[in-house]
RNA sequence: GCGCCCGUAGCUCAGGGGAUAGAGCGACGGUUUCCUAAACCGUAGGUCGAUGGUUCGAAUCCAUCCGGGCGCACCA
């Protein structure tokens, strides 16, 4: 495990042990990065905690840990006590160049595979059926995707549950819409989901008979109902291929196959109300079935039911979740569950969660709601189309890649029409995705292309830049005839090599958080970190004119494992890069 | 009314109980016979919403309050 906090740790942990006795072995040492260089590299914050343990002073505490300390060949000096009692630590260059072989010679990168792997349901996307998808939508496709990419690189068995939906009242009216169109011959309507979708509902609030229709229309499709079924297909193919039309430039890895729809738990849910029932947590009020778990409480200060059932014998959304919960543990045998929808759904979620922990249905599983904040526009209000309408997906991802095509044309004239395309997507959609994740999910977040295009900040062109400078140092070597051996020795001899280098190595530490924390922005912020380190070393240290033989295979070496972390660390949150730009 | 979330530089945002709170944009000033100046370096800019508390130490934990957002019975 390449990254040195893990491997000081254990250090300081022996110490504290040999220093304090055993019954402080477990003790947290209470590591962490030095906020600032002069302080060195990390910094071992247990002395002051542990001093009225042990009864002594911070400093004193902290000279018996050194004194106990085995530090040779992995600091380069002596630690020093700073402050009330801060253990300052430099690394030794050696370990660190060590170390950094490792992980260049570690295709993971050093990221080690999940000592015990689990099964991971992560359902995010959930788009409904008949209607297009818009912004709203995205947010929960780009934050799920990237966190079910880390946990499948932590190995993770990752599935994948789009859970569309496909089922409800609604669709009476659309068959019955459909049915009409059909036997008027103009079937080129209903390609167009939206418009389709409006057009029944506007038929359904102005024509009573055609509503009455409609509401039978339900029955016949619950009944099984051939014709219904049908058109009931039609409907549920054309949407899914519009939700395929947008996965795919997307890079959100969902398929078909992905697809458990809401239609499928249909079949079980009168059976998941009825187990809830012989667990005796139902009770029936004002005709519904609910279930009242403790902690939730009404406008009127009443306990808050879940409503598994209607007055008049229909199920609801909190039905299905049930249905759902209970497939995904018994038949999928999830040991994690994770739901990435917005936070205005926290509740809901609480409530399931905890009907479901009552039920028994969740044993040695683990649950989470994974909430997110809305997209704001820049006036901070919800991002709408001038005109006030909600923004389609299809529409916001053509203008990235238009937007993107004129940075890209307007900097880089010289490049072909198709290489230029190739370019802006990449760019036009890692920049929407990137702007999604790199911030904490659970706030809103201002949408703003301006800022979400700019090469300088925190930003997906300006990390796919960084991969394209290093790329551009390749071919420029190969063009000179330089070769590059990618198992180089690796010398860190300039500050700045030293501070990539030191960068490079935190990698692992950090997908691990983000697999813990379910947190993207926290890999945003380490590869917008390391890009900077690597703009940094870029301008200080000439790799190609380096002055020695020597120095330029090792700032080679260092620069093709900097592009391998920002890659990884890109691909992990569905991000591509280019050759150019 | 109850509950949840948010409040950090002019703007957009980082900040796992630790030292002098950091970036980017914007402002001002620099850097190019040199691998992409699409970059880099520097300067200015903060009562971390407020008040108490816990702690050796609080932007971070707790309480109360103020501001903004969201949710709370048969939609999802």
């Amino acid at each position: 495990m390449p990254d040195p906090q893990s491997a000081l740790e254990p250090l300081f942990r022996a110490a504290i042990s040999k220093a304090f006795g055993d019954q402080h072995a477990a003790t947290d040492p209470l590591i962490r990065p030095a906020q600032n260089d002069k302080f060195g590299d990390y910094q071992a914050n247990v002395a002051m905690s542990l001093a009225k343990a042990v009864g002594a002073k911070p400093r004193d505490v902290a000279t018996k840990i050194i004194e106990a300390l085995d530090w040779k060949n992995v600091f380069a000096e002596p630690p020093t006590i700073a402050g009330p009692g801060f253990i300052n630590i430099k690394l030794d260059r050696a370990f660190l160049e060590q170390t950094l072989a490792a992980a260049a010679g570690d295709e993971r990168l050093g990221v080690p595979r999940a000592a015990d792997p689990q099964t991971v349901v992560v359902d995010y996307s959930g788009p409904n059926v008949a209607k297009e998808m818009h912004v709203g939508h995205l947010r929960s496709s780009v934050i799920g995707d990237a966190i079910a990419r880390v946990l499948d690189f932590e190995g993770h068995t990752v599935v994948r549950q789009n859970h569309l939906g496909d089922w409800g009242t609604q669709f009476g009216m659309l068959i019955e819409y459909m049915a009409s169109m059909v036997n008027a011959g103009d079937e080129t309507k209903i390609n167009d989901l939206n418009a389709f979708y409006q057009q029944a509902k506007a038929r359904f609030d102005a024509d009573p008979t055609f509503a009455e229709a409609a509401r039978k229309r339900v029955v016949l499709l619950q009944s099984g109902d051939a014709y219904s079924v049908g058109a009931w297909t039609r409907i549920v193919e054309l949407s899914k291929r519009h939700f395929n039309s947008a996965y795919q430039p997307l890079g959100v890895k969902l398929s078909d196959a992905d697809i458990r729809a809401e239609s499928f738990y249909n079949p079980r849910l009168a059976d998941t109300v009825a187990e809830l029932e012989e667990l005796g947590l139902t009770k029936v009020s004002d005709g519904a079935i609910c279930v009242f778990p403790p902690g939730f409480a009404a406008e009127n200060g009443e306990p808050l039911p879940l409503i598994i059932r209607k007055s008049d014998g229909g199920y609801l959304y909190a039905t299905t979740d049930l249905a759902a919960l209970r497939f995904r543990v018994r038949d999928l045998h999830a040991d994690r569950i994770i739901y990435v929808t917005d936070s205005r759904q926290k509740q809901h979620f609480a409530m399931v969660f905890k009907t479901a922990e009552l039920a028994g249905w969740t044993a040695g599983v683990k649950l989470e709601h994974v909430p997110f904040g809305s997209v704001l526009g820049e006036d901070g209000k919800p991002f709408k189309t001038r005109s006030g309408e909600t923004v389609k997906l299809a529409d916001l991802l053509n203008e990235a890649e238009e937007r993107a095509l004129k940075v890209v044309t307007d900097k880089s004239p010289e490049l072909p029409t198709e290489q230029r395309q190739e370019v802006a997507h990449a760019v036009g959609i890692g920049a929407i995705k990137y702007a999604d994740l790199a911030n904490d999910r659970i706030k809103d977040y201002v949408f703003s292309w301006e800022r979400m295009l700019s090469f300088d900040g925190n930003t997906a062109p300006y990390l796919q830049n960084a991969v394209v400078r290093i790329r551009s140092i390749f071919r420029k070597a190969a063009t000179q005839n330089i070769k590059f051996d990618p198992a180089a020795p690796i010398t860190l001899a300039d500050p700045a090599e030293r501070s990539l280098a030191l960068r490079i190595l935190q990698f692992p530490g950090v997908v691990n958080q983000v697999a813990q924390s379910l947190e993207p922005h926290r890999l945003c912020t380490y590869l917008y970190e390391l890009a900077s380190l690597y703009h940094g070393f870029y301008e200080r240290c000439p790799v190609l004119t380096a002055p020695d033989g020597a120095t330029r295979s090792s700032r080679l070496a260092l620069s093709a494992l900097t592009e391998r972390v920002l890659k990884q660390g890109l691909d992990l949150l569905g991000i591509g890069v280019v050759d150019r730009m």
